[in-house]
RNA sequence: GCCGAGAUAGCUCAAUGGUAGAGCAAUACUUUCGUAAAGUAGAGGUUAUGGGUUCGAGUCCCAUUCUCGGCUCCA
């Protein structure tokens, strides 16, 4: 076996220093599992009492000591009867799940290994520190406290995880939760009330974000981006219903799949709807609204509209997880030849679009395949299948997409290629996604007419580019700190004359800057000119310009930069060919 | 859905069971200002909602709604 780094070891071996701290406290304490995380280790316990806060300053004591007193780990290997002996002594029923699980997965295994530390003995394959004191203490921390499945089930009691982080030494440490309290300012929610973006409503409820005018005038701007992309890969705008006929998602297969998550629609009429929870099903319609010929293909739609979905309510969260989810989603329908450059199309619109953000090259590429040991999770024939995802792995070599298989990862109808990025806490987030399907026109009975007069079922490609809108801005509010690009920037420009005397020359500035359709204001206010510069800042407005006696005389402004600071005095005519470039130059 | 924490003015937060308060924002007046916070004043509240305990509840108890950290799930 690989001995697993260095880091690691010490992750784990604190999760059992953390153990026995809580052993210490609770000896009526039964033990879970406790492994290393990135960025530190958990421990699973089922606990007589629930833990407070305070449990952990009083347990992060108790781990210092035990580093201090320098306990050593002792490995033993012990008999499976014996150890089942012991841990049934102890008390221990989580531990002998474990050990009949290592039986049940290896029924020749005949001996278990054991580490002691003090007086806490744990099941555990290892490797580990050879003594506590190998730890710095002042490189870990408690972090918080959270239930958590036993076995990650659902089904299972919940018992109390204890998170910890740790590092090699006190620096790593600091910069680490350094970092944490710069993702914490940067922290969509945070700013979206800030900026003024995006509110929720009690009444309204949750999961169903309302954006104000300026949330808007962001959304909007995305969308015309990628829109503009796409159309010039042959895209075609469509429009469809929220809602249809529960039908519609028998046959595509998605009323299985989704379940209780899927809204119903309750008419007074005879006929009942469901809001939909995907959009491809309605654009199928579209096309299988005519009769196609194969001079007709590659078919290209796409949309920007909403479905929903009832998730559970603890998992909605900020813009991440919505119930209204606004999807630019698209779909190609085309011929077996055709679907390699649909496909290849696809990621070049992709690369594009995430080029123009300045996210291309943050990602990894997922090759999202079935699970093999159960089909039954998804439409379509094994051979169809077998032919995407051969496929899907040429097109990643071809374009040195270095694509990475996941198994189980893929779609209901077919393997995808999905486009990884990291949040500011660095958690993973797929957001673009390519994805085959060969399943589903052939549910739909979709075809067109081929050379030789014959009927034939068209292949479809799935796209999606910033996946949800919601989550997309939120991942943008986080990666740009609210201080967005001038195009997509609610407000980009904030006139201030000095002071009121000036006004009307701001205004006249102001109304020049409206008129080339530049998103200006002006703030007339009697306030300090520094507090309302500061002011602007704050709203990472991105040019500020300040008028007084000298720019009235001379027909200028004095540019300020919200990142620079100030860029002088400057013709009005300069200034606004400086930013139409700028706003050009965004692609 | 599950485990836990929480909800006080638009925002950020105070208030041993005994008259709800501050800063910022907003408003009015004064100031007319040159690149990140001028001054003064008044106003702003059914303390999430509904019940209960109590002479008395922001504070204690119960329910509901919503939020946050996790788990499960996921775009």
């Amino acid at each position: 076996m690989k001995k697993p780094p260095k880091i690691e070891i010490l992750r784990h071996s604190l999760a059992h220093i953390l153990a026995a701290a809580v052993y210490e406290m609770l000896p009526d304490a039964k033990f879970g599992i406790g492994p290393a995380v990135e960025n530190g280790f958990y421990y699973d316990f089922d606990l007589p009492r629930t833990l407070i806060p305070e449990d952990l300053e009083i347990l992060e004591e108790k781990m210092r000591k035990i580093i201090k007193a320098n306990y050593k780990f002792e490995k033993a290997n012990i008999s499976v009867e014996e150890a089942l002996k012991d841990f049934k002594k102890a008390k221990q029923p989580y531990k002998i799940e474990l050990i009949k699980d290592i039986k049940k997965e290896n029924p020749r295994a005949k001996t278990v290994t054991i580490y002691r530390t003090g007086k806490f003995v744990d099941l555990c394959s290892g490797p580990h520190i050879d003594s506590a004191g190998e730890i710095n203490p002042k490189a870990m921390k408690l972090a918080k406290i959270s239930g958590a499945y036993w076995k990650g089930d659902e089904k299972n009691k919940m018992l109390q995880r204890i998170y910890g982080v740790a590092f090699s030494n006190p620096k790593e440490l600091r910069q680490y939760l350094a970092m944490i309290s710069e993702a914490e300012k940067r922290d969509h929610r945070k700013l979206g009330k800030e900026l003024d973006l995006f509110c929720f409503s009690d009444l309204v409820g949750p999961g169903l974000p309302l954006f104000t005018p300026k949330g808007t005038i962001i959304i909007d701007e995305l969308q015309k981006h990628v829109e503009s992309i796409c159309r010039s890969y042959g895209f075609q705008k469509v429009s469809t219903p929220h809602l249809a006929k529960i039908d519609l998602f028998e046959k595509s297969g998605h009323k299985q799949k989704f379940g209780d998550e899927l809204f119903n629609v309750e008419s007074h009429h005879k006929q009942n709807y469901v809001l939909k929870p995907v959009q491809c099903p309605h654009q199928i319609q579209i096309y299988a609204s005519r009769k196609r010929s194969y001079r007709d293909l590659p078919i290209r739609y796409m949309e920007s509209n909403k479905q929903y979905r009832d998730e559970k309510p603890g998992e909605i969260s900020g813009l991440n997880r919505v119930i209204a989810i606004t999807v630019e989603d698209g779909h190609s329908f085309c011929r077996l030849g055709q679907v390699k450059d649909e496909m290849k199309n696809m990621v070049k619109i992709i690369r594009d679009f995430y080029k123009s953000l300045g996210l291309w090259g943050k990602h990894w590429v997922s090759l999202s395949v079935r699970d093999y040991s159960d089909f039954s999770k998804y439409i379509g024939e094994k051979k169809d299948w077998d032919k995407c995802e051969k496929m899907l792995k040429e097109i990643s070599d071809e374009m040195n997409l270095k694509a990475i298989k996941r198994e189980g990862e893929a779609a209901l109808y077919g393997p995808k290629l999905d486009f990884m990025f990291r949040d500011t806490l660095g958690k993973e987030i797929q957001i673009p996604t390519v994805q085959l399907d060969f399943a589903t026109p052939k549910r739909f009975n979709l075809n067109y007419i081929n050379e030789k007069g014959k009927e034939e079922n068209p292949i479809m490609v799935h796209r999606a580019i910033l996946g949800s809108y919601e989550r997309f801005l939120a991942i943008l509010i986080e990666h740009f700190a609210g201080a967005f690009p001038l195009w997509l920037s609610p407000l980009q420009i904030e006139v201030i004359p000095v002071s009121e005397k000036y006004n009307t020359y701001g205004q006249k500035i102001n109304s020049l800057l409206l008129a080339s359709d530049i998103r200006s204001i002006i703030r007339e206010s009697s306030e300090s000119l520094g507090k309302r510069i500061r002011a602007a800042q704050n709203q990472k407005i991105n040019y500020m310009l300040i008028v007084g006696e000298k720019e009235q005389k001379s027909r200028s402004i004095a540019v300020r930069d919200r990142e620079k600071g100030n860029l002088g005095v400057m013709k009005i005519e300069k200034f606004l060919e400086k930013i139409k470039k700028e706003l050009k130059d965004k692609k």
